[in-house]
DNA sequence: TATTGTTATACTCTATAACTATA
DNA sequence: TATAGTTATAGAGTATAACAATA
């Protein structure tokens, strides 16, 4: 990535532009800022943010299809494909095949699937705080509702 | 992209899973949503998210290097080569040399620059509103100031 | 010697279309 | 006919390394 001169990690004089101000571009920021850690991070479990994401909701107990995968991850089917090949090779995802519709595949983690996921979201987890660090837990745990909610219109879950 | 079901516009049972709180998955989302929306909407502009953000700063007096472009956009300077010399072939900005560095390139934007921003930015501030419509005028004041904490520290500045 | 901009290259991510098998 | 998964391909975005001009 970019970031050679240390100023950057500084208060940049360009921040106080109208362009501060641009959600798109805050996203994007710290999205992006945050990936280069968590990739780093995962990296250790040879995994990456995207299929940490279908592990993590393999593991889930929800058994969801591809098709939800991709709908609630916001990648195309055929992207889900892939990330489940790679998993399903290592044997951390077994395919099965869904109950009520024969076309559908369910994915659940195996046991060794689980192993590697709770290991990688302890080191996540860690990331995570490192990344919302200016921010008190208060502010955090706003962030993520307002997150949520623009997202889902979801007020509020057990946390 | 993907979302191909009505379901996945309605809040989805997968959101329920431990991962719905996983801040890097949301802001990859949301950024994700907005891209979406934003590059369709610069499209009639030839222009797409990342080039549009190196026009505002050419056209907010900043006066920036595209060493700066690249450290605040959090991009390599090589990728500020290609977005400027797009920008440039059109006529929208202008590279100067530096007045204290004959190395460094003053990014300015054109008249016809500014024009062709001052019509997109019109245009992008309607997506985000569309975007964040599921927050109140607060919440997503809020959320723009969580963001811009997180990302610089910094606590506030002029709306 | 270090930094700015530049060129080149490879890899990941995203977007599309077409095919198959089930419904 | 419509949907779930699959295959294939092209374009956008990201990451690196090397080089010339300037500091």
């Amino acid at each position: 990535m970019a970031v050679q001169n240390k100023e950057a990690l500084e208060t940049p004089r360009l921040a106080t532009a109208d362009i501060g101000r641009d959600v798109g571009l805050l996203l994007a920021k710290l999205h992006a800022a945050g990936s280069v850690l968590n990739n780093l991070a995962l990296a250790d479990f040879e995994l990456r943010e995207r299929s940490f994401s279908v592990l993590t909701l393999a593991c889930s107990g929800l058994e969801p299809t591809q098709r939800e995968l991709a709908d609630f991850l916001s990648l195309d089917p055929s992207q889900v494909v892939s990330l489940v090949d790679g998993l399903e090779k290592r044997g951390l995802v077994e395919r099965g095949t869904g109950r009520h519709d024969r076309r559908a595949k369910i994915i659940t983690a195996t046991d060794e699937g689980r192993k590697v996921h709770q290991q990688a979201r302890v080191v996540l987890e860690e990331g995570e705080r490192t990344q919302l660090a200016a921010l008190s837990e208060a502010e955090a745990a706003e962030l993520k509702r307002l997150l949520r909610k623009a997202l889902w219109g979801v007020e509020a879950t057990a946390p």
